[in-house]
DNA sequence: CGTATTTGACCCGCGC
DNA sequence: GCGCGGGTCAAATACG
């Protein structure tokens, strides 16, 4: 064979290999704006759970509310900003788990009764599990991150906005936030909404109503969402 | 100097 | 009753 036989094969080989890396690319930026979007109905799911608890005021309904947060896993502290602002009050290293539990209680109003317990997940460290205990007597602080209240009507029920301590940095981090203010910083790509619009969310509402009655399906939930982002990131990582 | 955090001591419920 | 473990207190310390 001659040179230029070669020479065009070797272009039609990087050419191919152009294409895939293409697919493979999209197919990561399909994943992952998935992985938000299962995070912010994880989030719409809780905020149903506490509604219902609220309004039914059943014995249980002052039950913490627990949720996983992503963080780095090299940052120490166990910061989390959900638009409260907390004071510090005691750290304890659990048996269960070698990371210290810090505790918190609500600084924002004197007689705020809302504490809340921050541990790094022992399965996963770039993960922090917050528990709340309670309800805010008094509205969240205007934080210039979040300073303009969601329209979404659950989300006045469900007051902790959970924010990634560092979602600026980290080019995967999962944003808890349920007014889902990152609009304009994470817009999915359109081919992603093309194929997600074809899921219909009131079936998926319904459904997820019914599975609100399973008190264990929130954790259980929490714990694929952790899972899943964390095989995700993993190979993917920019 | 005032406020927030750290950290060892203490309290209390629970299982044995 | 005792020990264990989780939660809270409060004095000491750090920090702005």
């Amino acid at each position: 064979m001659d040179a230029s036989t070669s020479h065009k094969r070797k272009k039609k080989e990087v050419e191919e290999l152009k294409e895939e890396l293409e697919r493979c690319r999209k197919e990561n930026e399909a994943l992952q704006f998935m992985v938000e979007v299962m995070s912010s109905r994880y989030n719409n799911l809780q905020a149903y759970i506490q509604e219902r608890e609220q309004r039914t005021e059943v014995p249980g309904a002052n039950k913490a509310s627990q949720i996983f947060v992503k963080a780095d896993a090299k940052d120490k502290s166990l910061v989390v900003k959900d638009g409260y602002q907390w004071r510090k009050y005691g750290q304890k290293v659990t048996k269960d788990n070698p990371s210290p539990r810090a505790y918190y209680r609500c600084s924002m109003a004197p007689e705020c009764p809302v504490k809340k317990k921050v541990q790094r997940c022992m399965k996963d460290k770039s993960f922090v599990i917050a528990t709340y205990e309670g309800v805010h007597n008094h509205p969240p602080n205007g934080s210039p991150r979040q300073a303009s209240p969601s329209p979404n009507r659950l989300a006045s029920v469900f007051k902790p906005n959970i924010l990634s301590e560092d979602e600026d940095k980290t080019p995967f981090s999962l944003d808890l936030n349920l007014s889902s203010s990152n609009q304009e910083t994470r817009r999915p790509p359109q081919h992603v909404l093309q194929n997600y619009n074809g899921i219909e969310h009131k079936n998926i509402e319904e459904y997820a109503a019914s599975l609100a009655k399973d008190p264990n399906f929130t954790v259980a939930l929490a714990a694929v969402i952790a899972g899943s982002i964390t095989d995700l990131a993993k190979p993917t990582r920019q």
